[in-house]
DNA sequence: TTTTTTACCATGCACTCGCATGGTAACCTG
DNA sequence: CAGGTTACCATGCGAGTGCATGGTAAAAAA
């Protein structure tokens, strides 16, 4: 049977076990027993394709932000026409804020990753590499909407884009832990982008 | 020997324990083991003062909010004069942001503590309870502020309490993990701070 | 003075952990 | 067909885990 396999299949179906397991019993269920039990195989098989742990919960990591960089573009392209930046911008930190069912998964594990990559070096440098990218990414959206008058001209998009997802990132904690209703935590960002696009 | 001890002293005493061990090597280093060596004593003491693992990390947790409304009220009473709700803010807001040595354990251990509260639910209830606590303090703040005249009477202070602290929050985790200098951190705080002020 | 309660400490138990080892069976190459 | 590589699986090891138990010694209560 072996070697028709397809290897980087097979780490991605363990990196998937393992983000489950993550995001909803957290990191420290994410042992090697665990995820070959999750993800239906044997023990053996998972230490086959990651030599260690840490590069188990390391490729994971790049994984989960892969598969946000994929489910990104098909978010937006939901967004029904007119596609304003505000429209665009608006799904798409509603979706980071992590409310519903399916976005929840992608809060919890981040709130899972920032506390490990608080601890590990090696995590901490993946997370400041997907950071850098999404931030870039809300900065292109601010550049395009300046460009189209959309937003006035004198801002910077860097820094707007920082504070943007900052304002993401902490409403989505405490909406985690249901703090405050949802609704309480879209007002907060509509009324943000309120201010932005004044 | 025994009996003249405070039992409640003897708790925060390993609390801290707890605490540092938490912030300095994350929530799986908080074992009873390395907890009763941190703080010099044996396992059996822990487990006299705390009768399961869960309940000592309850105790860690309440005990590090209760540290910090007790070093809130200080850090402002540092704040020279003239005391504007603006300038007080800004103190608070940076202390919580960790971007400094003595800080930054407060902000690493709330990291720890975020990733806990998603997981356990007696967590996320004492997080609630801090987490209402430090928006009312902050809207509180924010109603003097309307009162003398500093803050334009129209805005919801507890919304604005919710959207500062959300601020706060998001560009801590960055921070942390070096995603960007401190001094970008405190440009989006200001930027947040003159646009409420204004 | 006797008894009870408090404050520990040392040890042991059952379990889980990451990881190393030694196997077996299927495919690919020669 | 032989040899080597690939893809696993089963097992075992040492370490660490939370927790239970049984002790000892000192102070408080009787």
């Amino acid at each position: 049977m072996p070697k028709q396999v397809d290897r980087e299949q097979r780490r991605r179906h363990l990196g998937e076990a393992a983000l489950r397991l993550i995001a909803t019993r957290g990191l420290e269920a994410a042992s090697l027993r665990k995820v070959a039990a999750e993800a239906g195989v044997s023990m053996g098989a998972v230490q086959h394709y990651f030599t260690s742990k840490q590069q188990m919960l390391a490729f994971a990591q790049r994984y989960n932000y892969e598969r946000a960089t994929v489910r990104i573009p098909a978010l937006i392209a939901q967004v029904p026409e007119p596609r304003t930046t505000r429209a665009v911008l608006r799904v798409l930190l509603i979706d980071l804020l992590g409310l519903d069912g399916e976005s929840r998964e992608g809060a919890r594990l981040g709130a899972a990753m920032r506390a490990y990559a608080v601890i590990d070096e090696q995590a901490a440098s993946t997370a400041r590499i997907a950071y850098d990218g999404v931030t870039a990414f809300l900065a292109a959206q601010l550049r395009t909407a300046q460009a189209d008058g959309e937003l006035p001209g004198h801002l910077d998009p860097d820094q707007a884009a920082r504070h943007l997802f900052a304002v993401i990132e902490g409403l989505s904690g405490p909406a985690l832990i249901g703090a405050y209703p949802p609704g309480q935590a879209i007002a907060v960002l509509d009324h943000h982008l309120d201010q932005l696009f004044s």
